[in-house]
DNA sequence: GCCATGGCTAGTA
DNA sequence: GCCATGGCTAGTA
């Protein structure tokens, strides 16, 4: 349940248009997004549009990791998203992005 | 009422 | 670990 008090609300478009702009090699979180559209506080919120991103082949939604540099969620596995990034030259310590603040894009 | 998050406390060692 | 947050959907009326 829930009342509304905000008027402006983020789109799916507005998140799409963002990830797109995220290059290999590099990601973004949740957060930043959330940031980025005006809306620090819509973390989770980002997490549910990019669930349910209509086209993972063009749209880099493998991009976004959570504010602590851990994996986080992805459709075909956490697994599938780490050998991805692997392969965009990500590297991992444990479950966290390598250095992860200077792979952080900031938008 | 869920959830691909995040920030902040309590409380252990 | 708790809970606020914001957008969504299932399912009641």
């Amino acid at each position: 349940m829930k009342v509304k008090t905000s008027h402006t609300s983020i789109t799916d478009q507005d998140v799409y248009i963002l990830l797109s702009k995220i290059p290999p090699g590099k990601v973004s979180t949740y957060g930043d997004i959330a940031k980025a559209l005006g809306h620090p506080k819509a973390a989770r919120a980002i997490g549910r549009i990019i669930a349910n991103n209509p086209n993972p082949i063009s749209i880099p939604c493998h991009r976004v990791v959570k504010s602590n540099g851990e994996i986080g969620g992805f459709a075909y596995g956490e697994q599938r998203k780490r050998e991805i990034l692997e392969k965009e030259g990500i590297k991992f310590q444990n479950r966290i992005v390598e250095n992860f603040e200077e792979q952080r894009l900031s938008f």
